[in-house]
DNA sequence: AACCTGGATGAACAGTGTTCACCATACACG
DNA sequence: CGTGTATGGTGAACACTGTTCATCCAGGTT
């Protein structure tokens, strides 16, 4: 390793502080923040794991980071990074409310856990404000009255991040039953596998003192996460809906 | 202190060991558990700290509870110690779905950020079954299809923990910002504090970019938590219903 | 060439969950 | 009455955690 060449003249500057150093930087260590997330789930990410990972001190990070909690709440407002809101069409609320909240959930999957790193960030700030105009814009357009779209906006996030939450700490147990190494967010097979050991469990409940939920269990558990996210959301939507009808907008 | 009276027979065997040592026993380290979570909070809830409340060895916990983890989960299971549960009366369902969702959000206020042990507690277990037997009772009884009411009782429990959860989130944060001690939980003064330092800074929102914002600031601030847990919960009642409308039950 | 300064370093502190060799006490038995 | 045994608590240790701080080194400026 001692035969190095005499470094060529345009990249003296470069190779001086050894192996290309390139500076760190917030965004760095949020980018090294989610790669060690999506390694090891939230409950192991810790500081050294991200330094670690960026080849640099504990302590580096505190000059550009404050705390853990900043660093945590700085990956909640990347989430919001190119979440581009389309125009509000008033014909079309429900519709627009259904994607808002699919592609909310998506984003949600885009990082192991970060259900539970969004349900404890802060909602109002600069980055999320505008979700929460857009849903007020759209809840409005839909004909709700005023005090109802204020809490409609707060229930949907409430709805859409708890649900990605329990999806989270389903995900978590069942790892830590398989201990298979997670290349991807746990694959549909894990799902299916949760799925099968839950309905035989309900299925073999005495049925005497759990009648309905015998009689259900095959029927309850053999929709996907997917479609019961979405049945959520029509649920919300057709409650919100249902007052609308009541107050309609006067024509002016 | 030594003259003591020889003891009587039948509390000599009381008297044996010391200073009146009660046995350790997995119900008094779960009482411990709460009285450490009640006064600092879940996130500074430690092992050595529950040691600590009952003047006890951190190590002495080990023997009667398996991990932190395997602790959390029993003190989950002890929130539905005597939680009676109604019989099902098919006239009322709304109005018993309601009544459920207060007490189980009552219950989790009843020890601070027990939502966040909630949530990630084993939903099906021996102890919350019958909760969600009982939520599918109802759910049939309101005429609800089957497949429907399966995905109901999830989503009933979603939202009352996320809601619960969300609340948590906010109390701790006021908490650190007035270092004031915290003899309940957090006083109707602080939540009025809240909503109040919200609504201004919504209403000085730039107006050109958020106008609905600025323009709810009052009316969607101005309801205290119950209110919006309530209207949260009539949204989903009221969606849910919208479907029995549409499936009618054979009157048989 | 000397200086300054910003940023990275590594060691330290206090605290965490968990384990394990040790030991004391309370009971059963000879 | 004395001895053994076993249950269950002890304290020290390990490998971590978040956070701080004196130190130090490289880069650019004077």
């Amino acid at each position: 390793m001692s035969d190095e060449l005499p470094a060529l003249p345009w990249e003296r500057t470069r190779r001086r502080t050894g192996p290309a150093r390139i500076p760190l930087t917030r965004d760095r260590i949020i980018e090294a923040a989610y790669t060690v997330l999506d390694r090891v789930g939230y409950e192991k990410l810790s500081m050294r794991q991200v330094a670690a990972e960026l080849g640099v001190a504990v302590s580096a990070l505190y000059a550009h980071v404050s705390s853990k909690d900043e660093l945590l709440e700085l990956m909640y407002l990347r989430m919001f990074r190119d979440w581009e809101l389309p125009p509000p069409d008033p014909d079309n609320w429900r519709e627009q409310i259904r994607q808002y909240a699919r592609t909310g959930r998506t984003r949600l999957h885009e990082h192991r856990d970060m259900a539970r790193i969004a349900m404890t960030g802060f909602p109002f700030s600069a980055e999320a404000l505008p979700h929460l105009e857009q849903l007020l814009a759209l809840f409005r357009a839909g004909g709700l009255p005023d005090h109802l779209a204020g809490a409609a906006g707060d229930m949907i996030s409430t709805f859409i991040n708890g649900f990605a939450f329990e999806e989270s700490v389903w995900e978590d147990r069942q790892e830590e039953v398989d201990e298979s190494p997670r290349d991807q967010p746990v694959s549909e097979r894990s799902w299916a596998e949760i799925r099968e050991t839950l309905e035989r469990y309900f299925r073999e409940l005495p049925p005497d003192r759990f009648p309905n939920l015998v009689e259900l269990s095959d029927v309850m558990l053999q929709r996907t996460n997917d479609e019961r996210f979405d049945l959520g959301i029509e649920i919300i939507i057709r409650g919100l809906a249902s007052y609308a009808a009541e107050h309609p907008r006067p024509a002016e």
